[in-house]
DNA sequence: CTGAAAGCGCTAACAA
DNA sequence: TTGTTAGCGCTTTCAG
């Protein structure tokens, strides 16, 4: 591993390592030719600062993170996530600050994770997965982490928020299927703990009156199959399903025309994200595209402004268009 | 930010710092009572160790990385990615280590990136998008710092490797479209400049015996269209094309229809990474399923030995399956 | 404008 | 089995 050190480069360069530091940081003036002569000598010996030490002295780690409480198989089988990640790293690249990305397994080491980020391991963190009452929020608080929020959370907080309007998506889609004839609408949930699954589902019940076509699903395929299996079952069965995300909706797809059912002609079916083959389907599957990646852009500039020491603020996201596709078509 | 330190649960258990630090890691015998004594206050002050200091002090940073020199929004656009980084976490969450990302905007950036990585940011990276003939091989080596290379590379190196046979899938789609009675072959390949597109590239030319139907794509939607067009313009058309990933495949099969081609009737097509919907299209996309998560976990673990101390080795991973479906089909 | 020296929080000798 | 001390490589007073 390296051994340069801020020593050699202070030697090499005829300097003490305190001039060194400032002719790299720029914290101090410094006379232009002493500057360069630093600069020469870092250049030479290939030294770059050790963020370690730096992180020590000066409690700036130049890394932000992610802390990731689910199944690490999510992560591949999620659209939101690495389009999100790709948001948040096009900004930090700017800066040249680091992604830190940890699973963990339970709560226990969760709790650890934040507090080795609070620790100076991180400069701040973006939460993901928020539910109401999320324990997190006001841990972190208390830790006294730069946070951003990504997604609605109701109780005070002291942080920024990235938010989208999820409602205004279902109450188009139901707007349009209504127009199509559609009177028996069902909608297929993510985990209602969930407040982006929440928020859908509130939407949902509100336009349409009751709760009784509502089930609580958790975005894989096999829980969009089984709800779609057991709506399907009932007396007066749904001629439309809104699903809370594309995985589950395909998945109710392919099981409605296994059951003979015809789509969209006796089954309209929705979805949410956007998924970037469900345009390709046949039939397209209508859909609500969602830009994780603005999303991701304005948490990690959020976040850096808080990192700064900027007051916190909401930032509403306007990203979701709904795509009406041959799935619902009349 | 916690301000909390080891002299702190020091103070509190009544005991040295060394003691605190030695009651931690097992480093040497301390007695259960004082142990207790130490995770007790520790518990109490909700105290967890700096890894600055400690990377610091030991050489040791519990986190591996990935840096990435491409555009971030590949991130989001390639089915690999992800559900590589899920398969590297589910190892990594066993010993709480962390994963660093970041992506550089340019050769100088990424070389100060793996710099302050061997400077003790992180104690081993994962290299991936490997080139023939990559500068960051022998880069690596200098700067001593633990490798894994998650692909072949032909030249000399002291680097653990994770391998797949991708030539061999290449070869029994070739062979299944002979059967089905296909003379006229063509090949839509991945940059050759990566060594996975070239090996499957090189599997088609070998099979084939020569590249008068070899296009050179770059694994994005729209190159897979425009070199669908040009083959399809070809005097004499190919009657199959295998493509090097599904996303170039689905664009190109789109543009196939739009011809007023059917598929497979008029055109048989075949993708490679086999993302999650494309068993889910109709025609339904022939692909080779390849298992990334399988490769990250492999990486992984021959990171974490080579950290360790432990000798290279070369894993091959068997782990590509082609799934024949509609878009084949005689 | 520049240098010297004191820490940041931890681990690893070295003693006891 | 435990305590003491000297760094790890950097930033930042404090002097000059």
């Amino acid at each position: 591993m390296s051994r340069t050190t801020i020593a050699d480069v202070a030697r090499e360069a005829g300097v003490a390592k305190a001039t060194v530091s400032h002719a790299l940081t720029g914290n101090r003036p410094i006379s232009e030719e002493t500057r360069a002569k630093v600069l020469a000598a870092a250049e030479r010996l290939g030294w770059v600062p050790s963020q370690n030490a730096r992180a020590l002295a000066n409690r700036r780690a130049n890394a932000i993170a992610v802390v990731l409480a689910r199944n690490p198989d999510v992560i591949a089988n999620d659209s939101f996530f690495p389009a999100f990640i790709a948001g948040v790293e096009s900004v930090l690249a700017e800066t040249e600050t680091a992604l830190l990305l940890q699973v963990v397994p339970d709560r226990d080491a969760e709790e650890r994770a934040y507090r080795s980020l609070a620790h100076g391991r991180a400069d701040g963190a973006l939460l993901l997965d928020l539910r109401d009452d999320d324990w997190r929020v006001p841990f972190l608080e208390e830790l006294d982490l730069p946070t951003v929020l990504v997604g609605a959370y109701d109780g005070p907080h002291p942080f920024s928020c990235v938010r989208t309007d999820d409602a205004a998506p279902i109450r188009e889609i139901i707007a349009h299927l209504r127009d199509a004839g559609h009177e028996r609408i069902a909608h297929v949930s993510g985990p209602l703990r969930y407040v982006h699954s929440r928020a859908r589902a509130d939407a949902y019940v509100a336009e349409i009156g009751d709760d009784a076509l509502l089930r609580e699903g958790d975005f894989t395929a096999a829980s969009g199959r089984a709800l779609t299996a057991e709506l399907l079952a009932l007396p007066e069965r749904p001629t439309a399903i809104v699903y809370s995300n594309d995985t589950m909706a395909i998945a109710g797809l392919s099981f409605a025309r296994a059951q003979g059912l015809s789509i969209p002609a006796d089954l309209a079916i929705s979805g949410f994200d956007d998924d970037h083959l469900s345009a390709h389907l046949t039939p397209a599957l209508s859909s609500v595209s969602t830009d994780p990646a603005a999303r991701g852009r304005a948490a990690a500039r959020l976040l850096q402004a808080a990192v700064g020491g900027a007051e916190p603020r909401t930032e509403v996201v306007d990203c979701n268009v709904v795509h009406f596709r041959e799935s619902t078509s009349a």
